[in-house]
DNA sequence: TTGAAAGCGCTAACAT
DNA sequence: ATGTTAGCGCTTTCAA
């Protein structure tokens, strides 16, 4: 019970190898009526072609290699997302994870030695000059994380124009007390942090500009929420959801009412911003988009096409859920 | 720029491609000088062994081939445990997404496709007779699902028995109206509903049992905590950590006190449940053991060793936190 | 429209 | 210890 291979669709067909290949790839050159016969054959052995052999010969493999986190809940939405996309194109996607214990120069090791066509890789923190090195033998698409170099593509929101929405909407409901917790040192921190000011300074509130130290855990969020708790702001936009669930959890411990006493902002518009209870105002990226443009971009370079621009970048959306509102003292 | 490939690396190094293959492969029969000399020049070109290639010679591919599904965080966790496992047993892994608009089928089409030497799907909803069918061609290892039929390998977790630590867990607090929130038709469902009703008959309690019809997601738990509000009980027991989030919020909502006026356990210890605000009281699956064992498993037919039992059920643990306690009417 | 033959990068059997 | 040869399953000339 060996697995058929090609030779045996098309000796069961009656027809060369090389024919019963054309057939297969769907490729020009076949008789109607041999194309069904071969088909037939297939189906009843269940023929699949193997993809390794196939690539093999012809050089090609079809193939998007992806590095994604499984720690960050993003990349996993981005995932569906990239796999619709991949798909309109005609390609494959190759995953490779990296974990809590696989780095990834593993994980992009791995994707290497799959012989993909081009790499995808979601958030690298790997130094520009890596990436560069990787880029100069295949096309290698960094998302959502800006890489200054102009090596790589890139695909990534503008989240310095986020955050601005993010304060926009702080201001129109009557905010000026607004601080912002960051990042820490993490991809799209500084953008976000920027982005706060700028907005900041644009509304002429500088003067209450306050930036508090911060990470992209819930830990982060509940440190920064101490430290915040001594001299209380209206407002506040933070890095990322999972970090505005941890201040949220420890300034409510306290009798801070949200949002009446404090209005809180997200980032990314994860799923545990949608929980019911949690139900948090956040910054939404644009997957759809990202994905397409993402695969658009990496197939361009593969199929060798001319593309303008190195910096895709994507303009996100505020969703506003129930964390901002007016505030006690504007009404 | 073309990739380096095993003959450039012999050719360089001066020596034929198959003594090369040999130092490469770490294979006995290579003087010590050469088998540096080769792996230098490796080095040097940064050559890399094609997968495929190697695959399409030697018949064997090394790869395991995972299905999982990108909406549930759970999945996530167990594969971070099967890259480990996968590693320590000298394979690698090829990963397959189940997505919104991505079935199983087109999954495990692909997983064929890459020649994987075994299958290990993560909860799979696919029928019986098909993973049977699968099972015929190669080893299939499911995990997370009870299978009746004795063609695949199964690791999972012993559902009934969680259910039935939660509620042991329940009465030892004090609790007699202890009602189950259940999972629908879902894998694992009906399991975890029995350990529920064996534990609530152990403990002389079937007067008090009441299952209410749930399902996966917040909004299913919400609902049940709707059906649950007319006539409180004081503990309950639910399908998964989502649903339990749900119903959480709901009651809170109406002024019900957690755990004072009802206790709430959960099930999976995902990451929603280890959120400050949350501190759900759940039932967490052995993650390290069922990978190994899946892994172990899996090997073992690959390489056709006599394995004794098609089902291995792992015991999982209750992680007791802030969503259960004595309640009031009890101190 | 069809088939014969060569070869992709590698490993395995055999010979030296 | 090292090289030679054949061939995995497929695609790709090229010829018929």
């Amino acid at each position: 019970m060996r697995r058929p291979t090609l030779a045996d669709v098309a000796a069961e067909a009656g027809v060369s190898v090389a024919l019963a290949s054309i057939v297969m790839r769907g490729a020009p050159g076949a008789g109607a009526a041999t194309r069904e016969r071969v088909l037939d054959v297939a189906r009843r052995l269940d023929y699949r072609p193997d993809t390794r052999a196939r690539l093999l010969r012809s050089g090609r493999s079809q193939l998007l290699g992806v590095m994604f986190d499984v720690r960050h809940p993003f990349h996993v939405d981005v995932l569906t997302g990239l796999y619709d996309a991949a798909g309109r194109a005609g390609y494959q996607l190759t995953l490779s994870a990296v974990t809590p214990r696989r780095a990834e120069r593993t994980a992009i090791g791995e994707l290497l030695q799959d012989r993909c066509e081009a790499l995808v890789l979601f958030s690298p923190e790997l130094p520009a000059a890596e990436l560069a090195a990787l880029a100069r033998s295949r096309p290698v698409v960094a998302m959502m994380r800006a890489v200054r170099r102009r090596d790589v593509d890139v695909v990534r929101t503008d989240d310095a124009l986020g955050s601005g929405q993010a304060v926009d909407h702080l201001v129109g409901l009557g905010h000026t007390r607004i601080a912002h917790v960051d990042g820490g040192t993490l991809a799209g921190s500084a953008e976000r942090r920027r982005g706060y000011e700028e907005a900041m300074g644009r509304h002429g509130l500088m003067a209450y500009r306050k930036i508090i130290p911060g990470g992209p855990g819930e830990q982060d969020g509940a440190r920064a929420a101490a430290a915040l708790l001594d001299d209380l702001p209206t407002a506040v936009t933070v890095f990322n959801d999972l970090s505005a669930t941890g201040l949220l959890d420890v300034v409510r411990g306290h009798g801070v009412r949200v949002p009446e006493d404090l209005s809180v902002v997200g980032y990314d518009d994860s799923s545990v911003s949608r929980l019911g209870h949690i139900d948090l105002t956040t910054v939404a990226q644009d997957i759809e988009r990202m994905t397409t443009d993402a695969v658009t971009r990496a197939v361009d370079r593969i199929e060798d096409r001319t593309v303008i621009g190195r910096d895709i970048v994507v303009p996100p959306r505020l969703v506003v859920r129930g964390t901002t509102g007016r505030g006690r003292q504007h009404r």
